[in-house]
DNA sequence: ATCGGTGCAAAGGTTTTGCAGGCGG
DNA sequence: CCGCCTGCAAAACCTTTGCACCGAT
């Protein structure tokens, strides 16, 4: 069993990924912190950003042509990402249907966890500005 | 205007992710045409496969952990991952919802042209390997 | 004192890109 | 022939990792 220690760098990013509004990435993250502590490396950054995700106190999402972003939402909630601008967020509210992790569960042998939606489309500035 | 061109290579790439019965990363993808055509470069599978994504011919899939996925098969489906071996595929069958597409366009005032719902979770094989 | 965490920098893996030559229309 | 497409290789980009030191317990 390994035991954990606390940490000035944990406890900086942990709250920086908790606040932020937009989904950070881990670049991000770094520039956030480093007002609190100049020295703070990305390295660091990441392996903690790694640790958490895997203790399951934040969340990592991949999206296409863009690097990995970071979520201090755990509850279940839906993403939306502008095909044109990349604009990334999830200030909308939608119903999340957990009947669906046991329906897959059944359909597939796996031990479903959670599911995650992510919705493509256009933005309301970058549908203005196409047009085509 | 840009003018398309009808080359081996496009074709050969097309049909490839096509027939696929996995969803191939780029590397497996340039593996399977490299049987019809043993000089295609590994650079040229990435560019056509991004304009192909583009163009809406194919689906490009962001994971976690694993180099980007391609899908040619177009009809609204799910995908499951599983988050011990990184096992993806899309062979189970469950409703996809059409209307949370207009409901988060109304929501968001977004051009929605789609969602993707990605379920994790582990597979039979790691579910049993895990035990923990 | 122990041993996990950190900073630094280098390496790793994936994807993109510049260039010169090739080929489709 | 024009100019898009290709092969090749280098570069870019994101992320992980080895190492020696640091600091929490």
């Amino acid at each position: 069993m390994i035991k954990e220690r606390n940490t000035k760098q944990k406890t900086v990013i942990l709250s920086a990924v908790r606040s932020a509004k937009i989904h950070p990435t881990a670049e991000q993250v770094h520039a956030m912190v480093l007002a609190d502590m100049p020295n703070i490396s990305l390295g660091t950054v990441y392996r903690n950003l790694n640790h958490m995700a895997e203790l399951g106190q934040i969340r990592r999402i991949s999206v296409t042509n863009s690097p990995d972003r970071f979520d201090g939402d755990l509850s279940p909630h839906h993403h939306i990402c502008c095909s044109e601008c990349g604009e990334f967020n999830d200030r909308f509210d939608l119903p999340y249907d957990k009947s669906l992790d046991t329906l897959a569960e059944k359909k597939t042998g796996y031990k479903i966890t959670r599911h995650e939606t992510v919705f493509y489309g256009l933005c309301k500035n970058c549908k203005k500005s196409i047009k085509n």
